[in-house]
DNA sequence: TGACGCAGTGAGAGCGCTCTCACAACCCAG
DNA sequence: CTGGGTTGTGAGAGCGCTCTCACTGCGTCA
């Protein structure tokens, strides 16, 4: 087969397999887009032309006429490099790669690292290069999924959209995860129990404190303001945070931190305060990364169902594109507890 | 300025720019271009047309007759999930986004996980969908290099490519990182130094060995095999490998794993057997990922400049695009030992 | 004054494909 | 046999853009 591999350069054309085939460029087109009204001989005449010629569509004269372009767009909207240091985006690439490959659909990532950038992306996507978009970690107020989908471009947001973008989003029940990691140590005796939370200002932040908040109001625990720290998702904001908590409460017993990196920052701290893992002081931390098994002990963790938030967001970016019309949904995934020796056993006192 | 923004589901065509403006398509197509032959004034009145309508080329129609895609295919060839567990890809994709960021190229991410689906990504890349490919993790003599290069598509390989694919490639220099380690550790007085290396069958773990037993020679120590385990680069192959170290040789003081995820398992088995890091046994792993920082001690570990190895692939397959006829080059990027608790001090004995 | 060059513009071909429409060939009911 | 349908095929328009080429007008130089 393929005797000619593109020696001139050109790519072989639907008219040079007509010829070859002796049928015209519409039953070329008709064999291979799979019509099925061809005889089965011509079909096959076809077959052999495109075969030996090493015949593959040009996708841009396809695209200008169908007016699709069998992609997607991937916008992750990071500005720094934080995104980059868990293993978040992998698992997301993941679950979007294994949703997508069933499909004919390829993938176009958008890094956007400044607003110069994310306008770019924004004409990127409303230009017709992508028939849907995808759209991660978008920080404060961002415009981009209003804008695009306003352009009539599906859109689905990964996490909570900002307010005001009436778009589809799915996100994982970072309340949930909260409250869970939290109902775990109250079931394992622990009576201090802080929380190293992440900025307010993200949602995955606020919510995991909320969920750690709801209980300690459930199981109708007193809240103490000294148990309660900001990080910014790093292990030295994770270990500053401890070491205020260490202040504040030197009787701490539990610490749900809501990342692991903030967790293993947090177990540096009280080991130097000489105190001992699980035994003196249980440790929950949040993402389940490698980190979390990697450490000693162990942590437990909140592990988010990151692979299928990407497959989620496929299927509701095609549910889109099939009905144009359609409003916009909401899913929402719910995380489950790992347990590991960090939070074992009961505190004694 | 944008009153009609997208309402009959087709876009603005050059044509009703043109009208709009009162000149010809080629004008307002120079216009769009930056093509300087156009007088000020018409300038001036084209811009405002393409402003108020809210213009955009639409790119299916410029690639048919450019043959330019303006975007480029990153396979990652890896079947299963070992490249989503390290940081290795959101780094190596930051790296290429950078490069990528000041250029008008979009990125185009392909992750066939069968041999079905890899064929699939070759004729993707082929059709012309993208103006030239960087393939990274390949497995054993995959036949892509090859193929895409032979359709006279640009093409850079990361890592060692298969034997017998003339293509450029940028590799990290595994073997100098395995041998800086091992210095290291001799220059802290270790005298028996293990090694928990990788798959032999993967250039990264046969290189690193030889890095190795390169600092050995160069130090007339005696090598044993005894001291030298496989592991799979997961942490339990980590605590598999250390065991059997242990095993044949109890008087082990030093480790060098091939990876940070081994040395975690290493240092949980050497901890059950009483084993004080860094006093009694010096770790150094591999890669220096969040996990390398994240443990108590924190490893010493040689770092890769894999940003950098994206970066360098960009910029050699940019170089190929522009020469087409250009031989294929080679780059092998330095790494770093970065230094940390684990292998402090010198062993007492 | 005429020949020449050059900046600025438009006409029009053509990139490779899809898809509509017309038409030929054939089948079968009446 | 004729009329109506069905099936298979081809002609040709058109998607939106770029780019070559020809043309006009104007300044410059002999």
């Amino acid at each position: 087969m393929t005797d000619r591999t593109e020696t001139n350069g050109r790519g072989v054309t639907l008219e040079e397999v007509a010829r070859v085939a002796g049928v015209s460029r519409a039953t070329v087109s008709r064999v291979v887009n799979g019509n099925p009204r061809v005889a089965p001989d011509v079909r096959r005449s076809v077959e052999r032309a495109v075969d030996r010629l090493g015949y593959i569509p040009n996708p841009a004269a396809r695209s200008l006429v169908t007016r699709k372009s069998q992609s997607i767009g991937l916008v992750i909207a990071e500005p720094a490099g934080r995104l980059f240091e868990d293993p978040f985006f992998p698992r997301l690439l993941r679950g979007i790669g294994a949703a997508l490959s069933s499909r004919e659909l390829q993938l176009v990532l958008l890094m956007p690292q400044s607003s110069l950038e994310e306008s770019r992306a924004e004409r990127y996507l409303t230009a017709g290069h992508v028939d849907g978009a995808l759209l991660v970690s978008l920080h404060g107020n961002d415009p981009l999924p209003a804008a695009v989908a306003r352009r009539g471009i599906p859109v689905v947001v990964g996490g909570r959209p900002p307010r005001g973008a009436l778009v589809s989003y799915v996100d994982v029940d970072n309340v949930q995860g909260g409250r869970s990691a939290v109902e775990h140590l109250i079931g394992n005796g622990r009576r201090a129990i802080a929380t190293i939370c992440g900025p307010s200002d993200m949602s995955p932040g606020f919510d995991r404190l909320a969920g750690y908040r709801q209980a300690l109001d459930a199981a109708s625990r007193e809240r103490d303001p000294g148990l309660e720290e900001g990080g910014d998702f790093t292990q030295e904001g994770g270990a500053d945070a401890m070491r205020r908590i260490l202040a504040a409460r030197p009787d701490v017993d539990a610490v749900f931190a809501a990342s692991d990196l903030m967790a293993a920052g947090a177990v540096q701290v009280l080991r130097a305060a000489g105190r001992r893992i699980p035994e003196d002081v249980a440790i929950v931390g949040f993402d389940d990364s490698p980190i979390a098994e990697a450490a000693d002990p162990p942590f437990t963790s909140v592990r988010q169902p990151i692979e299928e938030m990407g497959a989620e967001m496929v299927r509701l970016l095609l549910e889109h594109a099939a009905h144009p019309g359609a409003v916009p949904r909401t899913v929402i995934l719910a995380t489950q507890l790992v347990r590991r020796r960090s939070s074992e056993g009961v505190a004694k006192r």
